[in-house]
DNA sequence: GTAGTTGGTATACTCTGTGATACTGATTAC
DNA sequence: GTAATCAGTATCACAGAGTATACCAACTAC
């Protein structure tokens, strides 16, 4: 075959692709990704921050995510007790992606308003 | 308030970001384009670029996007039928969401096997 | 004649992500 | 005394995304 490393190149990428859609894949785990990295850290702040989403399902995923590293949650035990969410290095990785999704959802409210 | 105008942004900024999330949510169409823009026409050439995918998850899949002007169907009527998929220049506006992805996901593997 | 390719459709099934609702115990505010 | 806030948990239920498998008709290759 003429091209086998352009071939191969592509495998790696559609792998790379597909293995990132793994990671941030479903409806909440990216609008979390980003109201955290934008200073929200309260669970209440954070929940209020990202239209529709539910207490049970910002739970869950803050669960898994802070299993995964990418957050930090950190317990003040003071009277009232207070809890806190923190990006971490890693969750700031996905910054390019998300800048490049906001960008894109924007351009694409233009272009339907546009339309009609 | 003191910062109305930051808090409107982020709002604008979480609606673009769910808007895009629900175009191109789900495990397949990133792929798919991805894999047309690079090139891939036929049915079966794009079924065999993407790992996983079954004959029918890409077929109702190419049948939205189609609908959603995403990509361009051709039917060349010649025995034996001939049928090709292109993407349109609406497509190639998800060209930045999907390097980001691609990139992500190679640092991730990087990050992951250094781990190891 | 047999196997393989192409571009799909049909059927049946699973499963899990998501939603709706209610509730808790501690604290503060009116 | 009542309502509200905080940080969640507990149940129940469901649509639809995704999987598995078989099959079709037309054609080519050996």
């Amino acid at each position: 075959m003429a091209n086998t490393a352009l071939v191969r190149n592509q495998t790696e990428e559609v792998k790379a692709l597909q293995d990132t859609i793994y990671v941030i894949g479903g409806k909440w785990k990216l609008p979390i990704i980003n109201s955290i990295c934008n200073g929200n850290k309260r669970f209440r702040e954070i929940e209020r921050s990202i239209p529709g989403i539910t207490t049970r399902m910002l739970s869950r995923e803050l669960k898994e995510m802070e299993m995964n590293k990418l957050i930090k949650r950190t317990v003040y035990p003071d009277s009232p007790v207070l809890v806190e969410y923190e990006s971490t290095p890693y969750c700031k990785t996905f910054a390019n992606i998300i800048l490049a999704m906001i960008e894109w959802g924007k351009e694409h409210k233009k272009y339907i308003q546009e339309e009609a």
